[in-house]
DNA sequence: ATGAAAGCGCTAACAC
DNA sequence: GTGTTAGCGCTTTCAT
């Protein structure tokens, strides 16, 4: 019990000479009509004289509501994801609500103890990546705690989305790689294990397509690797590890393009780049996806895909209250989609022959 | 009343034929020696039959615990709190507890809410910045919430902290500036309001005055601009306009060493210099602070001071847990030191002259 | 326009 | 060993 003394709404309604469903009703703004100013302002001095802060968790308790949203990242250390929680945060703070943060590593196990941890706050709604395992995604829709997926779209699943058009951020990297005059082309990504992964990968594919290509499955790496915590960042390492794989299996013919799946990934492959004695943009065209600020900043910038990060955050929490207060929740699949744009940085470049 | 209908104590008690003291008792391993092993396994088994979580807030109500840190950081989107956030949350997680992250930007005005909010959430103990507003920190020592600096020492406060050494740091940047046979140097740093900015700029300059140097006040530049959101990042913004100032003072007279306060700042200083036609490290030799994992990949690589970032977080984590359980809790200042360290790169150059 | 009182689900004396 | 019970501080129905 180890519980301080702390300042309850009894201390202020004696302190204004009210009884407490008073109190409780001009601070909720409840029959508020009804409540004459004057009794009102003593209630309110008398909150501000004993600096009094409703109990949360009797407040939660009796209400079943927290007025607080979760949001479930991979990777809280990929600015991708820093910038969408700003984003996610500052929104719901707008509408009065608060933002807790979970990080789940990539790894399965820790997704469930994220969606376990915020149940048990009985936050009012959780964001989650579409990238997470779907079954968590279904078990969420079972509870009574709304939901909204971000960046990625979930088509079977029926729920609200907000997310770039991935089919069409991927259709936009092949076609700038096609009118650079790229024929050997490679794509590094994480496993291609959900819907989000795949409609990029699509986009990619399509563009490739239609420019008259096909891609070779010798230059598609998929990480199979959903290993132990590396030092800077889980994608960073993958896209060392692959792009390492790739040299070798490419040696001597150049100059070849890749697109990575994130930044994140694009940057491992500038750092395998470097120790295979690669450069960048002449030997190899690099394309990556997000344009986290470190895209601009690198040698050579980044040529990437731009999404517009902190409105994801921002419209994801946003949707996700205005589910909650529409009393007809119907949770039924919103969509919200931003479109992506490439950002043309020095990191690719045209094939020069005759 | 939204709440849905919950599985209570009451029901696993029911659907295990006990009364909801033993339930309470084996979930909370109370009195352990005294319940039978049987009636234990009948309590678990409905535990997990019904799927039973105990509820928070009635819990939280009770108990006048949340079994939840608090972490307050000025910018998630600096990757040096976004790993310190994850070191935090990884050693809160250990020892079974949780971690909930407020973001404030550099606003006075937003730090006072992030406090506000974490206490409202009775969180057992909060991890603040050094940076932070005293006022702050003194607000919360009057509370019965723990509380650990991070980031930084607080000599005069009596509380614990864990940072690296910020003069050391400072010392070993004018060390190797020195080394380099710089003459020129100049600081550029956010405001000095608060210890530990003083420390790491004391220590600087104390390594200046070791080599015989002396700081030319022209050449101190201090961001007196505490503004609105900028793109990228405030302290990034602030690099880069400090940056470009000193470009205007000091042209011609190259080179020029500067140290800025942090890697972010450097991080537009580099940009600044490329816009001014200035090169890295020719003209300029240029050292941050942090070692975020951008440092090492951005052209040219960032010499700068390391710092184990996430081993701050969890050892502020630790010890804030530590003196939770204590009951002696005296949280009288314990301090952990890290040591930082010199990562040279090629942003430094030595100075060829006769 | 304001007050009395019944719980929300849990923990921890205290009784048996 | 296990059960009974009194609140924790709040919201909200029902009286007045």
């Amino acid at each position: 019990m180890g519980r301080y003394k702390r300042v309850t709404s009894h201390d202020v309604a004696r302190e204004a000479g009210v009884s407490i469903t008073t109190v409780s009703f001009v601070l909720n703004n409840v029959e508020s009509g009804k409540i004459s100013e004057d009794t009102k302002r003593r209630v309110l001095d008398a909150v501000r004289k004993l600096n009094y802060v409703p109990d949360f968790f009797a407040k939660g308790l009796k209400t079943g509501r927290s007025n607080t949203l979760g949001i479930i990242v991979p990777s809280i250390t990929n600015p991708f994801f820093a910038s969408i929680v700003q984003g996610a945060g500052d929104s719901a703070r707008q509408e009065g609500y608060n933002l807790i943060v979970t990080s789940t590593y990539r790894e399965r196990l820790t997704e469930a103890a994220c969606v376990d941890f915020l149940l048990e706050r009985q936050v009012d709604a959780i964001l989650v990546p579409a990238t997470m395992n779907p079954s968590l995604i279904e078990k969420l829709k079972k509870v009574e705690t709304g939901i909204v997926v971000y960046n990625g779209e979930l088509d079977q699943l029926d729920v609200s989305c907000v997310t770039t058009d991935n089919f069409r951020g991927g259709w936009l990297v092949s076609k700038h790689l096609i009118e650079l005059g790229h024929h050997q082309i490679a794509f590094l990504s994480p496993p291609l294990s959900n819907p989000v992964r795949e409609s990029r990968f699509a986009g990619f594919q399509r563009g490739l397509l239609d420019g008259g290509f096909r891609l070779s499955p010798d230059y598609v790496m998929i990480s199979d690797f959903e290993g132990e915590l590396p030092d800077v960042n889980y994608d960073y390492s993958t896209g060392y590890n692959l792009a390492s794989d790739l040299f070798k299996r490419t040696s001597g013919k150049y100059p070849i393009a890749i697109f990575a799946f994130n930044d994140m990934l694009a940057l491992g492959v500038i750092r395998a780049a470097a120790d295979a004695g690669l450069r960048i943009p002449e030997d190899i065209s690099l394309v990556g996806y997000d344009d986290i600020f470190v895209a601009a900043l690198v040698h050579p910038g980044l040529t990437t895909i731009h999404q517009p990060k902190y409105h994801l955050g921002a419209s994801a929490a946003r949707l996700a209250i205005e589910h909650l207060d529409e009393e007809h929740r119907d949770r039924s699949g919103q969509r919200v989609v931003f479109q992506p744009q490439l950002r043309v940085r020095n990191s690719t470049a045209r094939v020069d022959c005759g």
